[in-house]
DNA sequence: ACCGCCTGTCCCAGATGTTTGAACAACTGT
DNA sequence: ACAGTTGTTCAAACATCTGGGACAGGCGGT
């Protein structure tokens, strides 16, 4: 899985690196790229140049950006995801009768990306949006996956991504995440407790698929003066886990 | 703006073939890639196995598939439009309130792109999800925008992209295009009567900034059925124009 | 208006990375 | 067990990318 290629294509790594110091940047000219990236400025200014061509990227008024031409291939990775599909609609509910806010994660490359985020009538603001990409172990969402897969793949990916917290309260030992992930199994939700965001917490439930195997999972989310006592400990999890079982049914069936 | 690089990076243009070809094919094995493609499949290797380990790309047992990396970059994309961030509750609204399918187009490359869908509860299903381009002069969304366009802007587009038209009843000359932009002007608001997509009709209307340039369009669209008579004519473009003139507002103390 | 200074763009020769077929290994289904 | 797939590796030949430097155009300051 986190096979380095042999024969890497060097100019398409370089094509990433220009397009993610144009992310980073928030948008940059030539001059400010190539100092950025180390590189000289006349080969900053052939990748934009081929980028802008490809309309991947493009150039408002004498400032590059990253082009909508993503939104294209990345709303389409997202619909080819099963999870999300049927998800969706299950999770907008979710977040209607709760009144917080409803997310939708899954595993790719051993990190979790946030497929879909539905907001209720009292949800908090998060700054992370649709598409972040955040490790497995910190959030509840992440901690629902892992604690359904093979233990050799959650070997592999904590070999690959180590356990560094974001916050103090994460997990850090190996230990530490087996219990926890033994905990979730046996209750069936995973709880977050502020670990990856101050005052925030965060309820959430796996999404199995007809074959026991883990496909995503879903979670609300919300400020811990609301999540607190009986519904963060049984209402909240009661109705997670009540979504979780309407999403894994329809998936079978589809 | 349709300017060609004349340094192209081959490499990264390959790259994007490659990523196009997976979008196309919708997944596939590294044989039949190449065979799309027309190159040597050890070549066709050596990109994806850089993409993958860059992570923009993910090898599912055996079928390599464009990955969420790209929901990363175009969720940013998306977040960077003001307009976004700005229409989306008002056209989340407008979906509610007609129960019909609410829009948001901006242009870029001369292209329109959909930065967002409303759903409303009697929305009709459209193929079409949100990233999705489409020539300006097939929808009211993108006449709408042509309408409040510099003429030369809208001479560039044309001679790039032309009029060649999706279906029967599309514009296909440049002296039937201005009279449908001066109308558009006129009225403030632009129709689409079937004109990309069968039995489906558009009301929409142009979202310009303080300094009246265009910054992208908002519609409704449905069914003709229900887009008839007096709510196609009346109704519906004045709500339509009402939500453009709050987000306007919006954007102006922004 | 002039002048620096800063951009973005262009060009070309040299160095580097990319391409490519062929060979190999790993599977799949018969 | 076998034939016919597939994905993967390798190294040599060559096409391509790199990068310094030169150029034009714009902007702000004096």
């Amino acid at each position: 899985m986190a096979k380095t290629a042999q024969n890497p294509v060097k100019s398409a790594e370089t094509t990433f690196e220009v397009l993610d110091a144009l992310k980073d940047l928030d948008g940059a000219g030539v001059t400010e790229l190539a100092q950025h990236l180390g590189i000289p400025k006349s080969t900053v200014h052939n990748y934009l140049s081929t980028l802008e061509q490809e309309e991947y990227v493009v150039n408002r008024d004498g400032v590059y950006e990253v082009g909508l031409r993503f939104l294209e291939l990345g709303a389409y990775a997202r619909h080819r995801e099963k999870l999300f599909e049927i998800a969706k609609p299950e999770v907008d509910r979710l977040a209607a009768e709760t009144g917080e806010l409803g997310n939708i994660l899954v595993e790719e490359h051993g990190r979790g990306s946030y497929l879909y985020r539905a907001r209720g009538d009292k949800a908090v603001q998060v700054k992370a949006h649709v598409g972040t990409r955040v490790p497995l172990h910190t959030t509840a969402l992440g901690k629902a996956i892992l604690a359904h897969m093979p233990a050799e793949r959650v070997d592999a990916i904590v070999d690959r991504h180590g356990l560094g917290g974001e916050a103090s309260k994460s997990i850090s030992t190996r230990a530490e995440l087996e219990q926890e992930l033994a905990d979730i199994r046996e209750r069936g939700v995973a709880f977050d407790d502020e670990e990856r965001l101050e005052g925030l917490r965060c309820v959430a439930a796996p999404v199995l698929n007809h074959d026991d195997e883990i496909i995503g999972a879903i979670s609300v989310s919300g400020p811990t003066n609301r999540f607190r006592s009986d519904r963060f400990r049984e209402e909240l999890p009661q109705k997670v886990l009540e979504v979780a079982n309407v999403i894994e049914l329809n998936v079978t069936y589809s």
